[in-house]
DNA sequence: CGATTTTGACCGGCGC
DNA sequence: GCGCCGGTCAAAATCG
């Protein structure tokens, strides 16, 4: 296995490989299976149009995952992708039976696995979460890359735990009546990066304001809340967790919708604007908050574990959900119809997932870049992920420079070394413009 | 000085 | 009714 520079590498020149108009094409030999479909084309497929409340919330986090040309990410609510750690192996998994899930394409990238369930599909995130079941009904997927699977996979299942599973959520759920957005994306940073807030949270265009932060119960790490800060009177909130199955990633969910429009200048720190802990630990507040010391644990328990905290892997999925009966209802069907996966295992299938559950993806990383993984994310951040982010996504780089001044993610992915300021994953110090 | 984070306290819903 | 728990408030600290 390759260490993290190297893997990212590869995943810049996949992903510019796989758009078809990236500089690194010619560097490494792109199978052709990779984007049997226009990219573009594909991606409009992806369109959420399905009635969903958040369909016109246009949050720029989400809408950057809507991304057309990148593949990136997608908030389609039938669309799951899944990513591997090292992005040179993909398969796409269905879901049992392969009935609902429509396999649209194997690629090869760092969001290398995306499968389209028919939005006729009644059950989707469940049972796209069983790796087992992707893996038993894929031929692709090589055995080292179940952990791949697992990880979104837990994602997924942390969604599910989050949203969906939680007897006491789905009560508060129903309280509120509220129609929430769970997003799971990689953590932008480890852990321990922020030891007085334990998260980083990557951040989109709307300014977020940390109002609080709550241990969880059954959770080893702490959650989040943010309001929206860019607009007085905005309901907007999100909520935002490091998944407890998957400490790599972060689960944010949104709930209301901005009652404004995108904020102009970028001054949106997703809830993080300090990326120092208090240099000073005598002031009246503890530095080794409960937080912290999560955090500190969760490193060194990563470190014995000999797991790799900085996993780049990804998992999206959107699940919306609106008043609270249908909540209720969604919750079941989806919680029986993982628990009827299990139970149609076999022992060898559940041990198997509970290895995968227990070990997780571990490539060979040396010791001494672990912990400064994302410190060296940042320094070739100007090299291939600017041009990822400037270039390499740009399948068609005129359309896009023509809407520049109408997406706001173009700006979001301007990481160019004149723009850190912006940068949003590596260094979130910087307020707004 | 304004914006933001931190963190203990408080509130309200839910289950027993 | 009580306790648990998630969510929110708000004062103090911090940062640029």
């Amino acid at each position: 296995m390759e260490n993290y520079q190297g893997d990212l590498a590869d995943i810049v020149r996949a992903m510019s490989g796989g758009g078809g108009s990236g500089g690194f094409s010619g560097e490494v030999p792109v199978p052709e299976w990779q984007f049997p479909v226009d990219p573009v084309n594909y991606a409009s497929e992806l369109v959420d149009d399905f009635g969903d409340p958040f369909s016109t919330m246009r949050d720029p986090l989400l809408h950057e995952l809507d991304m057309p040309s990148t593949g990136f990410f997608s908030s389609n609510k039938s669309t799951i992708m899944m990513t591997n750690s090292i992005g040179d192996t993909a398969t796409s998994f269905g879901s049992r039976g392969g009935g609902d899930a429509e396999v649209r394409r194997p690629c090869n990238n760092i969001f290398s696995t995306m499968l389209q369930i028919s939005p006729n599909a009644k059950i989707l995130p469940i049972s796209l979460c069983d790796s087992t079941v992707g893996i038993k009904n894929s031929s692709l997927l090589p055995k080292d890359m179940i952990s791949t699977a697992n990880t979104s996979k837990s994602c997924l299942v942390e969604n599910s735990g989050v949203q969906i599973s939680s007897p006491r959520n789905t009560g508060i759920k129903r309280r509120k009546s509220q129609a929430k957005k769970v997003v799971c994306i990689p953590a932008p940073a480890p852990a321990n990066s922020r030891p007085s807030t334990g998260e980083v949270v990557p951040s989109d265009l709307w300014a977020w304001r940390k109002y609080g932060q709550k241990p969880i119960k059954g959770s080893p790490y702490p959650r989040g809340y943010y309001r929206c800060s860019s607009s007085k009177g905005c309901s907007a909130r999100k909520q935002v967790e490091r998944s407890r199955t998957d400490p790599n990633m972060l689960v944010i969910t949104y709930t209301s919708e901005h009652n404004h429009p995108w904020p102009t200048q970028r001054n949106a720190l997703a809830g993080s604007t300090r990326s120092q802990p208090p240099k000073n630990n005598s002031g009246s507040k503890n530095s080794s908050s409960h937080a912290q010391k999560e955090t500190t644990n969760m490193k060194e328990e990563h470190k014995e574990r000999g797991e790799n905290t900085d996993n780049v892997t990804s998992s999206i999925v959107r699940t919306t959900t609106s008043g609270g009966q249908d909540v209720k209802e969604e919750e079941m069907e989806l919680d029986l119809i993982h628990d009827k996966q299990m139970l149609d295992m076999d022992e060898e299938e559940r041990e198997r997932e509970r290895e995968i559950g227990l070990l997780s993806y571990r490539p060979a990383l040396p010791e001494s870049n672990h912990d400064d993984f994302f410190a060296d994310l940042g320094e070739i951040e100007a090299d291939p992920l600017n041009l990822l982010f400037t270039q390499g996504f740009s399948v068609d780089t005129q359309e896009r420079e023509g809407n520049r001044a109408l997406d706001p993610f173009t700006s979001l992915f301007d990481w160019t070394p004149n723009n850190t300021s912006n940068t949003s994953f590596g260094d979130q110090s910087k307020r707004g413009l």
